[in-house]
DNA sequence: CGCGTTTGACCAGCGC
DNA sequence: GCGCTGGTCAAACGCG
């Protein structure tokens, strides 16, 4: 059939339509109408379509970009290096880019000591040895999050407890003398400035627990009661491999004991978990945030520089970056000063902690608060927050797996944990940066973390991609970011699963398995005291006036409870696990 | 008996 | 130098 003739019939039916009758003149014309709505439709699609693709372009060309640069600066590395190691270290450092510490606090130096240590006590073959000092914090990923993340966040940790023998390496690119760590500095006056500084990263969660559930297995190795704090810290170091530097601290908060304050420190130098990389992502997150925003500066310009940092960064340094999802409440320096703040001082607020930057990470908060309009105070340097749907973010773990929702234990409604909005009534001060970093994408790739790879529902993703890409243009720099992850994560999602499935982590987690998990008594460690006042008498009358004030300074945080939430981050986290697919399937 | 926790002692850093 | 505080160690203890 030609075309002529093909339009021809089409203009006859056009034409028949139009001379019906009146009835079903008025029938043509409401389907007239429809058919317009129709194609008004098929063009918003078109065009969300069209959106999608930029934005998979640009995620495309992100990965690659930074992917470039870091072949370029390992490369770089190895060629200086070549100079003067033997043609064996090349192929060893061939082999390495693909791994890169994500150091949260540590100098990748100690990992040397740790790795050091490894080779004296046992007889590992090197490849594994490597591996596992490589493989830090978080993702159990070839990919780190982004180079700019593991570059903010290496200067400070590379810095901090600096051996003797990286003052002799090159700056531009810092090389643990392990030649299995690997380090890439690439801000050079960051380095040069940088104080001698640990990354802390503080989470805080309303737990009914002694300690959260965060995929580690953890040793407790001391308890103290800390100034300003009733409570007693507990400290633990992690025992998932002998040599892991990684420690914790748990402490209730003073104000509200049930929120439960987990401060962790280092890297760990073995491979993580699938629940455990979700933390190490966040924390890891968070620590970068903390070190690229302060990493240039000490001074008052510590504000803007976490903006100006880099606005390519994946996570958070990009005011579009800061619009949603979980706050850290920087805290580097001397403590809330406002009492009106709902900061949460660390558990060491003492004269140590300005060697120990921490930033916290609140998960008390309801999420779409009232926080959002106090916030886009023009001078506190943050924009508004959208108002978003709170997801359940639990690190609780639970000693009752019967009341465990099947879906995931992340998932548990006992406490709907807001991601991130502080009800912060007062403008930020500069040393105690507020930063919210993440937004829908990330923290529903920590869901995503926790609920080991549902089967994801594709009406369900194309309904929130699209939303959240057409609510949040910035999106595609942190897509960038979590996709690297997201392929990282696909590299070992069999192992995770397996993993899963061998060590009841993940949906069928068997909770009472984790040591600090086993008593029955909810609060046997770090909390008992606080309900039992057992301890109470053993503090002295200056520490417990101290606590008393300091409680004066703490307004409780409001807390919803809700349990109409799973659902909702069951389809997020649909979301995500169809993006892994996809973008697996696309690299 | 092995492993993890408890708890007092000890050490280091800091401010006065 | 002294006292305070945070952090760690290690012996004692408890539990399975």
């Amino acid at each position: 059939m030609s075309s002529s003739s093909c339009s021809e019939i089409e203009e006859k039916r056009v034409t028949s339509i139009f001379h019906q009758d009146d009835f079903s003149t008025q029938q043509e014309v409401s389907k007239e109408d429809k058919l317009k709505y129709a194609n008004t439709e098929m063009g918003e699609v078109k065009e969300e379509n069209e959106r999608l693709k930029t934005m998979l372009s640009r995620v495309e060309k992100d990965y690659n970009t930074l992917q470039l640069r870091f072949f370029d600066i390992v490369n770089k590395e190895v060629s200086n290096k070549g100079v003067e190691e033997s043609s064996t270290s090349h192929e060893e450092n061939d082999e390495e880019p693909e791994f890169v510490s994500l150091c949260l606090g540590r100098s990748p130096n100690e990992y040397k000591k740790e790795a050091a240590k490894i080779d004296q006590n046992s007889n590992k073959p090197k490849e594994k040895e490597d591996m596992e000092v490589n493989l830090s914090l978080g993702l159990d990923s070839k990919y780190m999050l982004s180079m700019e993340l593991v570059s903010d966040l290496t200067p400070m940790n590379s810095i901090e407890e600096l051996p003797k023998e990286v003052e002799v390496e090159e700056k531009g690119t810092l090389f643990s003398t392990n030649k299995s760590t690997k380090v890439i500095n690439v801000n050079d006056e960051v380095s040069d400035q940088m104080p001698t500084k640990r990354v802390r990263v503080s989470v805080r969660a309303k737990c009914d627990t002694p300690t959260m559930n965060d995929g580690c297995q953890w040793r407790k190795y001391g308890q103290k009661i800390a100034k300003g704090n009733p409570c007693p810290r507990a400290y633990y170091r992690c025992t998932v491999a002998p040599a892991c530097p990684v420690r914790k601290q748990v402490q209730r908060c003073a104000d509200d004991m049930s929120i439960l304050i987990t401060t962790y420190e280092g890297t760990h130098n073995h491979p993580l978990q699938v629940t455990a990389s979700a933390m190490a992502y966040t924390t890891s997150a968070a620590a970068s945030m903390m070190l690229s925003g302060s990493s240039t500066s000490s001074s008052s310009s510590h504000h803007q520089n976490l903006h100006h940092h880099n606005n390519s960064t994946s996570f958070g340094n990009s005011p579009t970056l800061l619009n949603n999802g979980l706050n850290f409440n920087h805290h580097q320096f001397e403590q809330s000063r406002t009492p009106k703040q709902h900061f949460f001082i660390p558990p060491n607020h003492s004269s140590h902690n300005s060697l120990f930057p921490t930033i916290t990470l609140d998960l008390t908060s309801p999420s779409s608060l009232s926080s959002s309009s106090s916030l886009s105070s023009p001078s506190s340097n943050i924009a508004p927050i959208p108002r978003f749907s709170p997801n359940n973010l639990n690190f609780c773990s639970t000693q009752q797996p019967n009341f465990i929702p099947s879906s995931t234990i992340w998932n548990n409604n006992n406490n709907k944990l807001g991601l991130g909005f502080i009800n912060n009534n007062t403008i930020m001060p500069i040393e105690k940066t507020q930063i919210r970093p993440f937004n829908h994408f990330q923290e529903n790739f920590y869901q995503k973390c926790m609920t080991n790879y549902q089967t994801p529902s594709r009406q369900a993703l194309a309904d929130t991609i699209s939303k959240a890409i057409s609510t949040d243009p910035s999106l595609h720099s942190v897509i960038a970011a979590a996709v690297t992850s997201i392929v990282g994560q696909g590299s070992n999602k069999g192992v995770n699963q397996k993993e899963i499935k061998e060590n009841g982590l993940g949906l069928g987690l068997k909770l009472g398995e984790y040591p600090q998990l086993s008593s029955n008594n909810l609060l046997n460690q770090n909390g008992k005291g606080c309900l039992k006042g057992s301890y109470f008498k053993r503090l002295s009358p200056t520490t417990t006036s101290q606590a008393k004030n300091f409680m004066l300074l703490q307004p409780s945080l409001p807390f919803s409870v809700s349990k109409s939430s799973a659902s909702k981050s069951s389809s997020i986290v649909n979301h995500i696990n169809h993006c892994d697919s996809n973008v697996n399937t696309h690299h």
